[in-house]
RNA sequence: GGGCGUGUAGCUUAGCUUGGCUGGAGCACCCGGCUGAUAACCGGGAGGCCGCAGGUUCAAAUCCUGCCAUGCCCA
């Protein structure tokens, strides 16, 4: 048996620290997890691993919650829900911090410095601020095994993604190619885009109009480039076939205006396209002929640097080709394309079979060959000396400055370079089919995510490049043979060892540059090379793209819990991660398992400043989590969150808003289940004690009320669960918490506890109170897993994460009361009435506490059980329902606009303005009768709605209800002595009840009072009411001098001491 | 530059799928009421070019087109 002890005042940092301290205890999460073993079904979640070298903000407490949240909810509904955390600890990001630190702006810088020191400076770094995650995470109460996670750095997660690695290798669909990236020759390094990001600038440049002549005609082609370094590297043009070009002749020189470099000679004929002509055109031209770019496709022309480039077997080479990507916004209709140098250029001279050799070396500096004045000279140096050469040989038309945003190299401030870089790729162009059915299978929220988001980037997707010259990461398990070129991929440990040369040692970590220094046997046949491993790392979302299977450590070991969790259920993180996370994941799963990885997936919308931007450290408006954990507590925060916008909505982080969740929620709750404690301690209330329980039927309207409505509510509330409408769910369920629970129920059920002796209706109305507070807990504790678990151990001595969810589910029971809709009805009637009256006594300058003698309900269904209950409410003195509707109400005819439009069209104006003249009495009549016809249209019933008005003349109040139809509220405004003497005895009441709070007395003390009252005499009733309202011991009613407090009402004039 | 979101009162938002009655709430504000009822509650009020501009329609916050702002991803 558990009786419930005295509640007292609410803090909630102190509430929340102490559970925290008591779940420790008890290993509560561990519990949650053992008792749902016996079910045996298990509801898979994926920790997306978070780098621990930031501190975390309120941002990452959002994804914690709706992670948490769904886990918590699972787990309620009898499933096994085991969470796992995870670190990802390798990457780029990571590389930079460390670099900034010791000062290492180049690769030659980091390898001086030593990688062995320098990777050691990583793994330390990942770490910063793990702590700081740690007590994040333990404090908003997110449950996730933080004692063993899976580490990305860790020998056996790398194993794991090697394992993988191989499994693509084996299936051909790993392989070597090139990756145009942004590099800096300087720091012999290439950038990721969040580098590039770093080193925008605003640069003026030379850029030039170059005449490309065609081999079989005089003609010369238009190409425009910002980039003269690249043109020895030309060795395409690519036009859009559908675009309209012309052949022009020059008729007449320019103008005196021209400056500049370049020119063409009269009667020299140029291609370009049809659009761009005034843009790009200097002289008076006459247009010869107009084309779509088709008919250019497939004609040669003659290389601009003859001997830069080995043309030979490659009979695509200087020819021109179609390319969709091509437009007539800027240049002239026709791309110079330079493989190298671009990454569409690339892509092109893939598709078309253009010559892929590089005429920039990796230090930026122009090969042997290429050119003799430029040959070893740094290409951004060489842009003049380019145009000159062009001038010279008549293949420029036109130079001028081009003023653009171009990326900077943020260490050195050097332009960066689009150069084609070697790479390893990831055929995912093989693998397109499969990927997009699975996308299909996985059920997203929202569903745009998937269907659009993902699904377009899906269907054009590239193979994954997943190698980087980097560091910090794991490495690339391929090696390759120096004597045959043999490539290798390793996919164990122990494959390594088994393979590597006798003077190779196994590597103490799998990490650089210990591998690097693992030579292999070469496995081809009749070959005794070496191997050597490629020196690269992977790409970091590799690694978490592994999570599913390499935080097991599978195939090497738990292949049970493997089997068990795969496909997972469930995975949660923030919208960016769709091309991140969600596919990486995708992308591995799909090539190593041909399976879908994870069958749900929620993507949150970002958290934004109350300004709309997002949030960042350099813009210094990062909310720190615990300016809130340490003053509303964890329970307002993830209440808020939730229930603020729908989750991926992105929403403007407002502080006020967490204060009003504590405000409205919490501590109304909390006072809710403080009323039932204080009481129920009090009579020592035993919910387990058959005797003294009531049963649902025998309790009364009241009662059977909110437990209905709680039953209504947490249908609902589920439902949006399901449907991913947390924030839905929590407004319903915070709007019964508020106003049926605490500001209709409680409120009139407080006299029912006062009773101090023990009857059945006291006791029904804790029974009813004990049940409601235990569902709502139950309903809440997913997203609040702090204060209802307090309440519920105090209610029950037993965690409510022990519990199970009360809806029900397959695996458990459900433990809602019995509904009853009528009655919810009736009371929904009854509480709109009270709310009618109190308007209809503003109205008539009625004040609350003077009673009236009568009030009449017309219309709607039978509420005479609540007679007694709305009789207090309106403050009348008798209340009775009323037939005769003629008595107080008139009809009033509404246009049904919807209906009424779909058959008058153009005439619903003139229909609506003639259904407002008419009489309401005879309109009714006649569309009764089927004879009513206005501007020829047969108006029948449908075409109305018919509402009921109360009468002038009264003081009264209709209402109009979907389920109930017109109900009307009179109230008689007559006054006589006996009413005003109730009236007063009530201002007395509230006064001296007010000077007892004042006084700061105890509930059940009792006092002497004494008053005065000139211009009204209090019935002898009245004031024996006073008396026992107020406590009174004793009572003096006085005349003659006054003294004490005084006040004045409706002209009376009252004065009172209170002495305890 | 492309794809996908978002934009409604001072603030946070519902409504948009499926066009139709006076665009609902909460916070803050003003007036009044009520209270042994808590940072509560009730009634009333003020506050809305529903981002902007076109279009479709008898009728647009809602559907269509373009633009602007903002966020994410990709270039």
């Amino acid at each position: 048996m558990v009786v419930p002890t005295q509640a007292g005042d609410l803090d909630p940092v102190a509430l929340e620290t102490a559970l925290m301290q008591t779940w420790s205890e008890e290993n509560t999460f561990a519990q949650s997890i053992d008792e749902r073993r016996d079910g045996a079904s298990p509801f898979t979640f994926l920790e997306g691993p978070p780098t621990a070298n930031g501190k975390p903000g309120i941002h990452h407490v959002i994804s914690r919650l709706f992670k948490d949240l769904v886990c918590r909810w699972k787990t309620m509904e009898g499933h096994i829900v085991e969470r796992k955390a995870g670190w990802d600890t390798h990457g780029l990001p990571v590389e930079i911090e460390v670099q900034k630190q010791l000062d290492l702006m180049s690769n030659e810088a980091i390898e001086a410095y030593g990688m062995e020191a320098f990777n050691q400076k990583c793994k330390e770094s990942v770490w910063t601020y793990e702590q700081a995650w740690r007590e994040m995470t333990e404090r908003m109460g997110f449950w996730v095994d933080m004692d063993d996670p899976y580490v990305t750095l860790h020998d056996d997660f790398i194993e794991s993604a090697w394992w993988s690695l191989k499994q693509m290798f084996d299936k051909g669909l790993l392989f070597r190619g090139h990756k145009v990236l942004p590099y800096c020759p300087q720091t012999g390094t290439s950038y990721s885009s969040h580098e590039v990001a770093l080193g925008y600038k605003e640069v003026s440049e030379p850029a030039v109009f170059v005449k490309f002549k065609l081999s079989d005609d005089d003609a010369s082609v238009l190409a425009w480039t910002t980039t003269p370094w690249t043109l020895p590297g030309n060795v395409g043009l690519a036009v859009g076939p559908d675009v309209t070009y012309v052949r022009v002749k020059i008729t007449a020189p320019p103008s005196d205006s021209w400056e500049g470099r370049g020119g063409a000679p009269l009667e020299e004929e140029l291609i370009l396209a049809k659009d761009l002509m005034s843009t790009v055109l200097r002289h008076q031209v006459e247009v010869v002929e107009e084309f779509p770019g088709s008919n250019l496709v497939g004609m040669s022309y003659q290389p601009l640097f003859e001997g830069a480039i080995d043309g030979s077997n490659h009979p695509a080479a200087w020819t021109i080709v179609g390319a969709d990507f091509v437009t007539t916004t800027d240049g002239t209709g026709v791309v110079h394309t330079a493989v190298m140098y671009g990454e569409d250029d690339y892509n092109l001279g893939m598709k078309e079979g253009f010559p892929a050799q590089h005429t920039v070396g990796m230090d930026g500096r122009f090969v042997e060959g290429t050119h003799m004045q430029l040959d070893g000279r740094y290409v951004k140096d060489c842009d003049s000396d380019i145009i000159d050469l062009l001038a010279e040989q008549n293949s420029l038309y036109r130079e001028h400055t081009y003023t653009h945003d171009y990326p900077h190299c943020w260490r050195t401030d050097h332009p960066l370079l689009y150069y084609a870089m070697d790479s390893w790729f990831v055929r995912m162009t093989a693998v397109k089919e499969q990927i997009l059915q699975y996308n299909s299978e996985v059920e997203w929220a929202p569903s745009w995510t998937g269907e659009k988001r993902m699904g377009e980037w899906l269907s054009n997707i590239k193979d994954w490049a997943i190698s980087r010259e980097r560091y910090w990461g794991t490495p690339i398990p391929v090696w390759i043979c120096q004597d045959c070129g043999k490539e290798h991929c390793i996919g164990s440990i122990a494959e390594m060892e088994e393979m590597k040369t006798a003077d190779s040692s196994m590597p103490p970590e799998l990490h650089r540059p210990y591998v690097d220094e693992v030579k292999l046997h070469c496995p081809s046949e009749g070959c005794s090379g070496e191997m050597i491993r490629e020196p690269y790392v992977m790409d970091c979302w590799f690694d978490s793209g592994c999570a599913s299977f390499a935080q097991w450590h599978y195939p090497f070991e738990n292949h049970e819990k493997f089997d068990g969790s795969f496909p997972v259920d469930y995975i949660c993180e923030a919208v960016d991660q769709t091309r991140g996370w969600f596919y990486s994941l995708m992308a591995v799963s799909t090539t190593v398992f041909d399976s879908i990885c994870y069958r749900r997936c929620l993507s949150l919308g970002h958290i934004l400043d109350k300004d709309g931007k997002k949030m960042s450290k350099s813009r210094g408006n990062v909310v720190n989590p615990w300016d809130h954990f340490n003053k509303e507590g964890s329970d307002s925060i993830r209440w808020y969150m939730m229930t603020q916008s729908a989750p991926w909505s992105p929403t403007n982080f407002d502080p006020n808003g967490v204060r009003e969740s504590y405000a409205k929620m919490f501590l109304t709750l909390w006072n809710v289940h403080r009323f039932h404690a204080d009481y129920a301690a009090l009579d020592g209330f035993d919910p387990d004690d058959e005797e003294g329980f009531v049963a649902v039927s025998e309790r009364s309207p009241l009662d059977r009320w909110i437990l209905s409505r709680l039953h209504t509510v947490a249908n609902a509330y589920h439902d949006q669960f399901v449907a991913w409408d947390f924030h839905k769910a929590g407004r319903d369920l915070e709007s019964f918490v508020v106003n049926d629970l605490s500001n209709w129920y409680v409120r009139r059920s407080r006299r029912r506890l006062w009773d101090e002796a023990d009857s059945s209706d006291k006791r029904a109305c804790q029974h009813t109170l004990h049940e409601v507070l235990l569902t709502v807990c139950r309903l809440m504790a997913p997203v609040a897993p702090f204060m209802p678990d307090q309440i519920h151990r105090d209610l029950t001595g037993v965690s409510v994460h022990l519990a199970d969810w009360p809806v029900g589910s397959k695996l458990v029971d459900s433990s809602l009361p019995p509904q009853d809709w009528a009655l919810e009805q009736e009371m929904a009637l009854v509480r709109t009435l009270a709310e009618t009256g109190r308007r209809i006594r503003v109205e008539a300058d009625r004040r609350q506490r003077l009673p009236c003698k009568s009030g009449w309900i017309v219309g709607g269904p039978d509420i005479s059980q609540f007679h007694d209950l709305l009789s207090e409410e309106l403050n009348v003195e008798s209340l009775t329902t009323e037939d005769d509707l003629e008595r107080f109400q008139r009809i009033v005819i509404e246009p049904n606009r919807k209906s009424l439009g779909a058959k008058c069209r153009q005439d619903l104006p003139s229909v609506l303005a003639l259904l407002a003249e008419a009489d309401p009495e005879n309109l009714l009549l006649e569309i009764d009768a089927g004879i009513c016809i206005l501007e020829g249209y047969d108006i029948t019933m449908e075409d109305i709605e018919i509402r009921r008005v109360e009468q002038e003349g009264y003081a009264a109040a209709t209402i109009s209800d979907e389920d109930v139809g017109d109900v009307s509220l009179v109230l008689d405004m007559v006054l006589d002595e006996d009413l005003l003497s109730k009236g007063l005895a009530r201002d007395i009441i509230r006064r001296v009840q007010a000077k007892r709070k004042d006084l700061d007395l105890d509930v059940e003390a009792t006092i002497s009072l004494s008053v005065w009252i000139e211009g009204l005499d209090l019935s002898d009733s009245d004031w024996a009411h006073v008396q026992s309202e107020v406590r009174a011991g004793t009572a003096q009613l006085n005349q003659g001098e006054t003294e004490g407090d005084h006040f004045e009402v409706d002209g009376v004039s009252v004065n009172f001491v209170v002495e305890a």
